[in-house]
RNA sequence: GUGGGUGUGGCCUAAUGGUUAAGGCACCUGGUUGUGGCCCAGGAGAUUGUGGGUUCGAAUCCCAUCACUCACCCCA
């Protein structure tokens, strides 16, 4: 029985597992940069009216699930639930309106929210984002969306295909909201009590109430998407048009709210199965009065974010398998002191030359030594003993093949590098 | 916040209320002078999540608590 345990809702990630982490991190970067998306790290607290007002107050985000308190000074803080009000944040800070726009950003990092956890779900979970700032045309919509969709078919995903809605604008979705409510008045006894608190604190969302009491007056609902101003209605279109040029599949899902209060216009989700109840990879929009609302310029914005605890979840699902981190080129062995002396210089010489080396620890037998370079599946171990002190020459033994050369010590750098070469690369870590 | 399920060495699993809680994987050490993987032998590792209670006796029954897990709410 361990004396601490990993809070509830947080993820230990063990070596073994990070070979899918390196492999999502390293082709999400790839793609985004691909696309001139350029990386922006924001901090990972802020200041908690950012979120407050960026969020809004109403959503069970601000309400129930932030991770806030005041530190030392007496600040309140809050460590972020999601990253775009904080990207909104710096961009205005950072006075990036006068840069050319669009500005287009990506970055990674974890995510905070007090929830129960279950399958997919963690109080701590890391998400890829992407914004694009200071842009009104549908392009941009289609930009980030295309880099979602990108990265899951490059990761494998198969049967892709976007859960896309327009929740229209401050022109349009109020007059919506009116009419849906007033829907819902005329069958307040039928819907279920989560549906009228629903009607009270965020009344879209009663469109995706799961409750089979709901589900008929659901089906007979109004469309948001029957109901658009002629610019929403507009953008809505060259936005179905751009992705019908590309063949990316999408569905229109009339259904399809997003929690949060700042999105406008375009709202997507990219669903997949293996993440138990839960069924999006990835979920975004378009927030295009969220600049303003935190005291900035008046400035579009569209972007996602992705769990990548949930596309890690859907790889394993469909047993994509991640690349592995190569294992040590090199394992030494030393018997004796004068040798293990040898052997450390020699680990040393390799490492600077960009070769992997393991250097035996302790003093044990060959048999053993031996035996944890098969486990550590290193390529080669060089064996250094008194004979080979007192002969200058090596023993290289290629543990796959099970044969040994013997190498001058004095070669034995540049005679390992040769040999090593092209099989090993480090893969990039990024945060 | 609500509801269901589950807690036995690092991992997986066993033990009709009855001796020192058993096995597998993994780990460590050996198997004649210095050669890995297979095999063999040995070793280390658990107050059965925690705290109470019932009982002559509890891993086993009861209560509480904590954790994990699944689902609801909500979300990536």
């Amino acid at each position: 029985m361990p004396q601490y345990q990993r809070p509830t809702g947080t993820l230990d990630i063990l070596p073994e597992e990070q070979p899918y982490w390196y492999h999502v991190r390293s082709r999400a970067r790839h793609l985004a940069e691909l696309a001139g998306f350029e990386r922006m790290d924001v901090p990972i607290f802020e200041t908690t009216e950012v979120f407050a007002r960026g969020v809004g107050a109403g959503t069970d985000i601000v309400d129930k699930e932030m991770y806030s308190f005041e530190d030392k000074g007496g600040s309140p803080i809050t460590l972020r639930p999601e990253f775009t009000a904080g990207i909104v944040r710096a961009y205005i800070e950072n006075g990036m309106h006068v840069r050319s726009q669009p500005v287009k950003l990506y970055t990674f990092g974890p995510i905070f929210r007090y929830e129960r956890p279950q399958a997919g779900r963690y109080r701590q979970h890391t998400q890829f984002n992407v914004e694009i700032l200071g842009e009104q045309d549908p392009i941009a919509d289609l930009e980030v969306m295309l880099l979602a969709w990108d990265l899951y078919a490059d990761l494998g995903f198969r049967d892709l295909a976007f859960q896309l809605n327009s929740t229209g604008c401050p022109q349009c979705k109020p007059q919506y909201v009116s009419l849906l409510k007033a829907y819902y008045d005329e069958r307040y006894a039928q819907a279920c009590d989560d549906c009228h608190r629903r009607l009270e604190r965020s009344p879209l969302r009663v469109l995706d109430c799961k409750s089979k009491q709901c589900q008929p007056i659901i089906a007979a609902a109004p469309h948001i998407a029957d109901h658009l101003c002629p610019e929403c209605e507009a953008h809505f279109a060259a936005l179905r048009q751009y992705l019908e040029l590309l063949e990316r599949r999408y569905t229109i899902n009339h259904l399809l709210v997003r929690g949060l209060d700042y999105y406008t216009k375009t709202v997507f989700e990219v669903w997949a199965a293996g993440i138990g109840a839960q069924s999006a990879v990835c979920g975004g929009g378009r927030y295009d009065g969220l600049a303003e609302l935190l005291g900035g310029p008046p400035t579009p914005g569209v972007g996602f974010g992705s769990g990548m605890e949930r596309i890690i979840l859907v790889m394993q699902e469909l047993d994509v398998e991640a690349p592995p981190i190569p294992s040590p080129a090199v394992f030494l062995v030393h018997l004796g002191a004068p040798a293990k002396r040898k052997a450390l210089e020699l680990t040393y010489a390799l490492r600077t030359e960009d070769v992997s080396a393991w250097i035996s620890h302790g003093d044990r037998g060959l048999r053993s030594q031996l035996r944890e370079a098969g486990k550590r599946a290193a390529h080669y171990a060089v064996i250094l003993g008194e004979n080979e002190l007192a002969s200058g020459v090596a023993s290289v033994r290629d543990m796959e093949a099970g044969e040994q050369v013997d190498v001058q010590l004095s070669d034995l750098v540049t005679w390992l590098k040769e040999h090593v070469r092209g099989r090993l690369s480090v893969p990039n870590t990024s945060r």
